[in-house]
DNA sequence: TATTGTTATACTCTATAACTATA
DNA sequence: TATAGTTATAGAGTATAACAATA
C-alpha cells in the first residue's frame, strides 16, 4: 500500500458508523430492547428457532454471553428454550407468541426509522451503496476469520 | 416513500456495520483497551486537552459514564485531570506522556488495520464510497438532533 | 474425547438521579 | 439559578474458565 489513500475513508467510516449507532441504538432502546436483545429478537424472527450455538454464530455472541440474554428475554416471556429432538446436549430458541408479536411490530418499525436516512439518495446512489457495503461486509469477515486470535 | 427501495440496503449496513464492529473492537481488544477506551484515547490525541463536556460531545459519553472510563485510565497513568484555569468546576483532560506514547504507537497501528480492507478497493471506489459515508454521517447526525427525546 | 450450554467471577459500560462546588 | 463533574445505584453486556450432561 504505497500512498495509504484509505485513511481518510479509515476515518469516514469510523464516523459514520459512531453516528449510525447512536442513531440506530437509540431507537432500538426508546423501544424497550437493548441492541443485543434487538439482535437476538430480529435473528429469530420468522425463524423456526435455533440452537445457542447458531444464534451465536449469527449475532457474534459468545455462549456465555448468549445465556445472560437470553434468560432476561426468557424472564420477560419472549423467547422460549425448547429441548431438542435430535441432541440432549441442546435447545432450540424461539420466540413466544408475545416475542413474535413484537417482531412484527418494531423490525418493520425501525427498518423504516432507518429508512428516513436514505430520504436524500437517489435510487441509483443506494444501489451503489449497497454493493459497496456488501464488498466492504465481505472484506471484513474474511479479514476476521484471518485474524481470530492474533494478538496484533 | 413509495417502494421502500430502502430495505435491503438498511440490512446491508446494519449487517456491514456488525462486520465493521467485530473486526475494530477485535483489534482494539488486542492492544488491551475497549472500544470507549480507545475512543477517548484517540480524541485526546494530538490535542492540547479538552473538558469532560467536550470529550462527552466528541465521543457521545455521557458525564457518568465519562467519569468511569477517565478513572480506569487515569489509574493506568495514560490520562491526567489537571485544573482548569478559567473555570473552577471543569478539569482539562489531558494524554500523559504515556498516554502519548500508547496513542502514537496504536492509532496509526488500528489505522492500517483498518486499512487492510480497502486492498481490493480502487481509488475511485473509495473515493465514491467516502463520499457516500460522508453523505450518510451527515444525515445520521441531522435525524440524532431532530428525533432526540422521541419515544417512537 | 469433544461438544452444548450453564455457572461463576470479575470487569466494563450504560443510564439516571442526587449531589458538590463553582459560575 | 444554571453548569461541570462526581457519586450512587442498578442493570446489562463482555471474556474467561470451570463445569455437567450428552455425543
Amino acid at each position: 500500500m504505497p500512498q495509504k489513500s484509505f485513511l481518510p475513508l479509515v476515518r469516514e467510516l469510523a464516523e459514520c458508523f459512531q453516528a449510525f449507532e447512536a442513531f440506530s441504538a437509540g431507537h432500538i432502546r426508546s423501544l424497550g430492547l437493548t441492541p443485543s436483545q434487538f439482535d437476538i429478537i430480529a435473528t429469530l424472527g420468522n425463524t423456526e428457532g435455533m440452537s445457542c450455538k447458531e444464534l451465536g454464530q449469527k449475532t457474534l455472541m459468545t455462549k456465555g454471553t448468549l445465556t445472560g440474554v437470553l434468560d432476561r428475554l426468557e424472564a420477560r416471556g419472549l423467547v422460549v428454550r425448547q429441548t431438542s429432538s435430535t441432541d440432549g446436549r441442546s435447545w432450540v430458541i424461539q420466540l413466544t407468541r408475545s416475542g413474535q408479536k413484537l417482531f412484527e411490530r418494531i423490525f418493520p418499525a425501525h427498518l423504516e426509522h432507518m429508512g428516513t436516512i436514505f430520504t436524500g439518495f437517489s435510487d441509483a446512489q443506494m444501489a451503489t451503496l449497497r454493493r459497496q457495503l456488501a464488498q466492504l461486509k465481505k472484506s471484513f469477515r474474511a479479514s476476521l476469520e484471518v485474524g481470530e486470535g492474533e494478538t496484533s
